[in-house]
DNA sequence: TCAAATTTATGATATAAATCATACTTTTGT
DNA sequence: ACAAAAGTATGATTTATATCATAAATTTGA
């Protein structure tokens, strides 16, 4: 892997919330890996081992549905932890996480981020933060999915984007998203994605490029979110 | 309120994990209210000032959209948790509750609750262990909506109240629902709804009585729901 | 670098479910 | 105990979006 890739800082929820006499710890325990785009970090029904933070790099978590459907359940990027799913042994994933683009890794295997939450009371309480927030957004999503429909979904959708990765210098979200992907992510096929998309870019509400997104009249599009109940 | 209900001993997961000495402290500082049938418990977009713990009597969490339509997000009953929703002054409801039988609680303002975390590192824990497996369920909720048909997600809805609430001696799942509250947590309209329970009842899959259901032939139900993709 | 595979745009058609409408039943409050 | 309000069943119509189909554009990998 390039250079620059590999000097990124690690900045995760870990590092922020353990202790400092625990970090060296950490340290000892953790495994560094890179999965190459396309390729999964893990897979549903995969037996939990671990609990992976993103060092550089995207991932998408995912869920598949029958043989060609999936949703998407949401976008990791650096700094994310993935992979945790609570307590208890013998635990399978109910999602499958894959690198939308060569994707740098740090990997605790359980029994030690266990026994981190056990000797970090600070650590275990930003975490219950974290899936109580987690939990808000995601509720806030089954509303939008049964009384919104798809237009405001992708507006909606576009705007999380935006939040979650930022934009580059040209104004574009700094991430590349094929139409299926964002089909998955919205809820829907891709052929409505296709035309939705298109209807938004003649509205001259976004731009897009090089499976990229750019926002032109972002208060409209959030407004398009607001008045789209079904 | 009857003697019976008064009666009821509370076993809640803040009971449960925070340290035996601690029980009287929490005894000292808790509230006991009653709210009457339809009556809110508190509402989207109250200042969150406390959490919930019901004694007795059932609860629903959920949210409006635009004027006429909810969603509800989840039901609640003896022994659980509602209102917390993650640390953060100033925080106002993103759900309501509302109560959908006269209902006992125990109140306990944010103040002394996160104390209480502090002090109990294994609540904390049992707590986030909890949202976690909350945010599972949601999301498994999320990906049905997306891909799931009415029927299917109706079939899926009757068994999630079987394992919530149980069963009473006739059989019957121990709530009652109207066909709004009903549309409401499958995220469909009650005339859909209303259709669907009479197909259900055709094909002899469920009994409905008095806002009740019961389950005539699970695994059948069951089998709707994996087979139900758009 | 080129052929195969994947992704995209867009049109035509089918369909699940929303909406509109009406009559009937049950629940509620005074 | 009764009138008003809320809830329910079911039919008719409309609509958003899935599905089917085709062709063009882009990406991939040998």
């Amino acid at each position: 892997m390039k250079e620059k890739q590999e000097a990124a800082s690690d900045n995760n929820i870990l590092y922020r919330y353990c202790m400092p006499e625990w970090r060296a710890t950490v340290d000892a325990n953790r495994q560094l890996l890179v999965v190459k785009k396309g390729q999964p970090v893990f897979s549903e029904q995969d037996v939990v081992k671990g609990v992976f933070f993103i060092r550089w790099g995207k991932v998408k978590i995912h869920q598949r549905w029958g043989n060609e459907k999936e949703l998407i359940i949401r976008f990791a990027k650096k700094g994310d932890m993935i992979g945790y799913r609570g307590l208890g042994k013998g635990k399978v994933y109910p999602v499958s996480a894959t690198a939308l683009e060569d994707t740098g890794l740090m990997y605790l295997d359980i029994p030690f981020f266990e026994a981190t939450l056990q000797v970090n009371p600070r650590l275990t309480y930003a975490l219950m933060d974290f899936y109580a927030n987690e939990l808000e957004a995601t509720e806030k999503r089954v509303r939008n999915m049964a009384h919104m429909e798809v237009k405001g979904r992708v507006a909606e959708a576009i705007l999380m984007l935006k939040d979650h990765f930022g934009v580059n210098d040209e104004g574009y979200i700094d991430i590349r998203l094929t139409r299926q992907d964002m089909a998955s992510f919205v809820g829907t096929t891709y052929e409505t994605i296709s035309r939705t998309i298109s209807e938004l870019e003649a509205e001259k509400l976004i731009r897009t490029s090089d499976k990229r997104f750019a926002l032109l009249k972002e208060k409209q599009l959030a407004r398009l979110v607001e008045s789209n109940a079904r």
